[in-house]
DNA sequence: ATCAAATTAAAACGTAAGTTTGAAACGCTT
DNA sequence: AAGCGTTTCAAACTTACGTTTTAATTTGAT
């Protein structure tokens, strides 16, 4: 059996992963971390520093992962196809996603949720840190795109490759905008396979669809 | 000229408004809110009651409206044509959307970005109050998308509505994902009514994409 | 002008936050 | 067993928060 409990510096993240996805930064007192973790109080900042530091621990630890998925993935992709279709390059994105949602070890789909709560409340994390070290993933994607749908302008490219990941993020996160006005839940009904299979399809035909004269 | 300064209340709304927006409910103090406000710190509970109650008031000032404006555009719409394009549908919520975008007076885009912050951020308020006052506002889309594309199955559908919704809250809220890994800001370039010259075709590219084998 | 109500103002209250401290406990090498 | 760096612990510190209180001031109707 032995479940061998982590240490405290990873029960510290896990829970705080946890927690600031259900309650955001400001909102996550240390006090309620280390009673969760069952750790004392000063050890946030004696294993992290500042609770600044924790949150870029818990946040960097998935993501550094699930980036180098999405770009091994696309590698393998090139490497293997000559020309590559946008249904296969949309599901070099998803496929790790969907990986990670399915994996309680990873903390599920928590992750994704924390990003998008730390896009949409701008975090300093993600204005400096982030956008230096991984915007060759953006980079990689665009060129991707771009040999996909060669008949689409830069401009127009741009735009619906933030419309199609927009749309990718806030639905691995869970971020049902009709739930606000209704209380069935049919749709948050969360089984990420189910996302997928209609998913793709959405995103694909957005991406591909023609010109307008 | 006479600027006539807005009363107490106001001034209190207005301020917390962006302050909100900018960080968030838990990250915004009274003390915040009245200093830029040039109030009283006891004013806002006096006005409002309390914090939450704050809250409240500055969201339901720009979501009733936003909502009734939708409604109208879709009854204007269901009187006018007999078979509803899924265009002209997406149209009836972009445009009361776009419309606010550019309205200073109420705001711009500012409501748009508090909604979704509210969103992620899991509020009582929305849980609660809204989901039982506006649930008419999905009903009537819900009815509205399936004359419009009756071969939908009511699964498909809500999966399709769901994801058409998030891409344009989201990019009226101008929640890039993809700025988090560059700097390059091109998308973000906030011209509402260059969202939308990109943002309906992928959409109804989506929505009426055919069903799969 | 007067008085009552509504509003503003300054100050304080109690609480909870992040952080720091210094000693105790632990783990490991010698 | 002794020594030493690492980790844990209880406690306290400083600061800022939302809220309340009480008095001063303004407003509006008579």
């Amino acid at each position: 059996m032995e479940a061998s409990r982590p240490d405290t510096a990873t029960r510290i993240l896990d829970v705080s992963e946890r927690l600031f996805v259900e309650h955001g930064f400001e909102a996550t007192s240390l006090r309620m971390i280390t009673q969760q973790a069952e750790v004392n109080l000063a050890a946030v900042n004696y294993h992290f520093g500042s609770k600044d530091a924790l949150f870029e621990a818990v946040f960097m630890r998935r993501l550094a992962p699930l980036i180098a998925s999405c770009l091994a993935e696309l590698d393998e992709l090139e490497t293997r196809e000559e020309k590559l279709s946008v249904e296969s390059l949309v599901t070099t994105f998803i496929r790790p996603c969907l990986a990670l949602s399915k994996d309680p070890a990873r903390g599920g789909a928590l992750f994704v949720r924390l990003l998008s709560r730390t896009l949409v409340e701008n975090h300093r994390l993600l204005r400096e840190t982030i956008s230096q070290q991984y915007s060759v993933f953006v980079q990689r994607y665009s060129r991707a795109f771009h040999h996909a749908l060669p008949e689409l302008g830069v401009e127009e490219l741009a735009w619906r490759m933030h419309f199609a990941f927009s749309v990718m993020f806030n639905a691995f996160a869970g971020n049902d905008v009709l739930k606000i006005f209704t209380r069935s839940q049919i749709v948050s009904a969360r089984d990420p396979d189910m996302i997928v299979k209609y998913l793709v399809p959405f995103v694909v035909a957005g991406l591909v669809s023609p010109v307008e004269g």
